[in-house]
DNA sequence: TCCACTGGCACTTTTGAACTGA
DNA sequence: ATCAGTTCAAAAGTGCCAGTGG
């Protein structure tokens, strides 16, 4: 699996898909408002897959409504269903890692932004059901403002404290295997722990990029490409999973979450109590230190108190093991071995590669031969209750799949972005380097 | 003075190249 | 020559914390 930074690096892990949102935007609600209930989802930002197909450039249309006001974060008794609307009938999308997501949304999610970009965690997994076979699609990720306020954490609960900065450029991440077949997607969870995060307004990797102190809520969108670089697209299915939506931050507001982040994420196992990067080891190096590389000799034998344990990685997105005092909803039972997968997207890219993803024509077209993604085959850690998903409200502004012509113009509010479509035969040669 | 933000730190996990042996 | 397994160092991902600046 290729992450899209590697195959186009001038474009980074995701794609701008328009000039910023003007700063002034009435469809903003007010922040004090009460009670939460989704609209229809607005459309994704997609104009960028179609980049090669319409040859003028435009500006993208005003931004869709945005949903009420809910309740502050942490104070929501449960997050209302997960909503979808698609044109993909018979689609439907599962959040593989709810438990947790639940669990981190019962306190009041916060992800940490930097310049240099963070990933997410818990990362987005899902699992998707109902896709054709053989028909290829794209899985991608975005993450939308809530509402129109900036928030404050008041020592006990996030409360909003003023109006929201103005909307930042709309980006997109698509997940490395994309276009892949439905029997690639659905043959294991889905999972977008690559994601980063970032408050660089003019970040060049292609992070997502968010405001500090801003409620947001990430998407996914599944596009079925019904023909591999062509304009003829077979629909689209949108999903937003309620439990998923956070705020951005630069450091850890709420001590709950930094205990659930260092509890579940195998990358702060050292913060853990038994760590040896816990406030308590923290202070004893301190007091090494003061006195002198003697003492750090000497005590740094004994100090080894830190478990061995199994090896849990972050290879899915998310936890393998965790405090069970903190997380119990991370006690799920490890994950089995994974099934090998049968064929990858390299698939897909051979066809045409660089259609998705705007990649200059005289790429080469990559190589079949890379490995098998190392995850593409992890089954999720959790045994989450399948979430059904109805098809969004009808006549919700999506059309049906029978008329992919209109697929472009309906996502298209504006143009895209001028950017070379490859002809017949290029090739893209990302050499062998799996992603996933 | 407050507070959001930054950069460096120590630690852990992940990754891939190098090596070994069948 | 090929392949699978192991080892190890570098890279990357964590939260913490002191310092900075508006």
């Amino acid at each position: 699996m290729y992450h899209p930074r590697e195959l186009y690096p001038s474009l980074g892990t995701s794609y701008r898909l328009g000039p910023p949102q003007p700063v002034a935007d009435s469809s903003f609600l007010p922040a004090l408002a009460e009670g939460y209930h989704y609209p229809d989802l607005d459309t994704p930002k997609l104009d960028c897959f179609l980049s090669g197909i319409e040859a003028a450039s435009r500006t993208l249309a005003a931004p869709p409504p945005l949903p009420p006001l809910p309740p502050a974060l942490g104070t929501e008794p449960s997050p209302p269903a997960t909503e979808a609307l698609h044109s993909l009938p018979g689609v439907s999308l599962s959040l593989e890692n709810q438990e947790l997501w639940k669990e981190f949304n019962s306190v009041g999610t916060e992800m940490i932004i930097t310049k240099a970009g963070r990933r997410m965690f818990p990362a987005c997994r899902v699992s998707v059901t109902g896709l054709d076979l053989e028909a290829r699609y794209l899985f991608l990720l975005d993450v939308v403002p809530v509402d129109g306020a900036r928030y404050r954490w008041q020592g006990r609960r996030w409360e909003p404290s003023g109006k929201a900065e103005p909307r930042l450029p709309d980006r997109v991440y698509i997940h490395p295997d994309s276009p892949a077949t439905g029997a690639h997607w659905m043959r294991q969870p889905v999972s977008f722990h690559r994601v980063k995060l970032t408050n660089s307004t003019l970040d060049p990797h292609g992070h997502l990029i968010l405001h500090s102190m801003h409620k947001y809520q990430p998407r996914i969108h599944l596009v079925r490409a019904t023909q591999l670089c062509s304009q003829h697209w077979g629909g689209v299915a949108s999903f937003r999973f309620p439990e998923t939506m956070f705020i951005s931050v630069t450091a850890y507001q709420n001590p709950r979450i930094t205990q659930l982040k260092i509890a579940a994420n195998p990358f702060a196992k050292g913060f853990r109590e038994n760590g040896r990067n816990c406030k308590r080891e923290r202070d004893a190096r301190v007091k090494r230190k003061l006195r002198g590389p003697e003492a750090v000799a000497t005590e740094a034998c004994g100090s080894g108190d830190a478990p061995g344990g199994p090896c849990d990685s972050t290879l899915g997105g998310d936890i393998r093991e965790s405090d069970p005092e903190q997380a119990p909803a991370l006690r799920e039972a490890a994950p089995a071995p994974a099934p090998p997968c049968g064929s990858s997207s390299a698939e897909a890219y051979l066809l045409h590669p660089a259609a998705f993803h705007g990649a200059p024509s005289h790429l080469p077209t990559r190589n079949p031969s890379f490995p098998q993604a190392p995850d593409s085959g992890c089954p999720a850690p959790y045994s989450a209750a399948s979430l059904e998903l109805q098809p969004g409200p009808g006549g919700s502004g999506y059309p049906a799949a029978a008329h992919p012509a209109s697929f472009a113009s309906h996502f298209l509010q504006g143009g895209p972005l001028p950017l070379p479509y490859p002809g017949p035969g290029a090739y893209l040669d990302v050499g062998s380097k799996p992603m996933y």
